[in-house]
DNA sequence: TGTTTGTATTTTGGATACAAAAATTGAGTT
DNA sequence: AACTCAATTTTTGTATCCAAAATACAAACA
């Protein structure tokens, strides 16, 4: 009858060919659930809008129920789910107007990031960090046409830049406040850069993205907190126009999330 | 053997002398177990920086575990617990700075909503909602010298308007972030004036704040997004001034969630 | 034929049993 | 007297059990 066979097994179940990096840490299954939820939700596996069953992800996961009702609470509070009336939850879709408040917000409170750190002064090792950032990413910049790699690595160092002027606010309040917004499907700074991928334009892109970089480290440097904030606000903005792109575009199928997007 | 009679017992075991107005809706006891522990942590019946053992929790509350780690984890998302890294949880505390930051991080946010509210057009029924608001705060600010009653209306309607102001951006995704931001402590718009009921200076501050609610609905009307905002933020900095004066005054030891901040 | 009501099955929410890990205590040794 | 190691106890994390509520289904009645 009871089949704990499975319980520590996960060798061949899950067939959604699922690359689990997370199972390098061991026992814990709660983190497990966490994250093969939150994967299943933004490969679209589990449909935008569908109630989620949970002796369904019991099957899927292969942890029993307590942990996934745990992940559960954790994704509704992260915003990626929605308690139901009568219980359960379901997959929250988004309308673009959610996705580019999303990313007014994130814009928002980066723009909050760098004015703080351009009042109070920002922290040298950081901004040795961000600077040392920006001279690779000026380096891959440099050929006018942009390999695969090319293309990773400055998504990789777009990432770390923006990671390193949250720091730079010193802000652990404000640096949670953006990791959760940074949850949300399309708000981090690098969501829609893949959908471009070695499109010709795309470099272009990155050069006015780069310049604005730049802009936002000499200000936080030089103090200018009002300037920082403007820069980095417009910086957002991009990802504004590349949300447009990417919905009435048709090569946005892959994108990560792209499903959770409600269309009307 | 089974104890299963505290199930549905809870007449008299909880030796706390807490007044359960949450007994009225019946059944759920994960909304119980929420509010209670919220409560226990504002109160400061839970010292901050403790550690919290679930099943101290089940004898104050009188629920099974299941509920309470639900509560912990909403909690823990909230803010208000911190994750213990061997497991379990802990209350939260919070250094003046971070107080500040959640305050200004609060600014902010309201300043972004008051701006789209005004570049994007108000619904008028809110802006009629609240200068009916302000009208009747001008109304208890007509009298030189305030009640309690005057006091505690004003703080509700404060809190009102506050709420229409967000609700005028019309988004759903920057008011639940809000949200979050206000379960911190003292974050919210009136945390701090109830620290100074019946001081003289109190009525003070409230002329300026209320002249800065007409100067922001003003604003939206006009849509002048830009003045909005910064008003908006300006608004909020009347709670950096009074938590300097909170945390440095005696009177504070009353003031729900003063326990949680961190002195050194 | 459509609606309504009663029943069966699914499913969530809560309680408890169990195991593993962490903290604490105590005894023994240096 | 202090330190170390082991045993015990506490506590968290996970799985399962139970009950109640909701949904789906079917049959009977209008």
């Amino acid at each position: 009858m009871n089949s704990i066979a499975n319980n520590v097994d996960s060798t061949g179940t899950s067939g959604t060919l699922a690359s689990i990096p997370s199972e390098i840490l061991p026992g814990n299954a709660s983190a497990k659930a966490l994250l093969r939820l939150r994967e299943l939700i933004w490969s679209g596996e589990l449909a935008g809008g569908a109630r989620i069953a949970e002796l369904s992800i019991v099957e899927k996961i292969g942890v029993s129920r307590t942990p996934i009702r745990a992940a559960l609470i954790r994704l509704e509070q992260e915003g990626l789910l929605e308690a139901l009336p009568n219980g359960g939850y379901a997959v929250r879709t988004f309308s673009e107007r959610d996705i580019s408040e999303a990313i007014e917000l994130r814009g928002t409170l980066e723009g909050l990031c760098v004015r703080l750190a351009a009042e109070r002064g920002a922290p040298p090792v950081v901004v040795r960090d961000a600077r040392e950032c920006l001279l690779r990413i000026d380096c891959i910049l440099k050929s006018s046409v942009l390999s695969d790699d090319d293309f990773s690595n400055y998504v990789a160092l777009n990432e770390k830049f923006h990671q390193l002027l949250v720091e730079m606010a010193g802000s652990d309040v404000i640096a949670k406040e953006l990791d959760r917004i940074m949850g949300l499907p399309f708000a981090s700074p690098s969501s829609f850069v893949v959908s471009q991928s070695n499109s010709p334009q795309a470099r272009d892109m990155f050069v006015v993205a780069q310049a604005q970089h730049w802009q936002v480290l000499q200000a936080v440097e030089q103090r200018e907190g009002s300037r920082a904030e403007a820069v980095m606000r417009e910086h957002s903005r991009i990802a504004q126009t590349n949300l447009r792109d990417a919905v009435s575009g048709q090569n946005a199928s892959v994108l990560p999330g792209v499903q959770l997007i409600r269309r009307r």
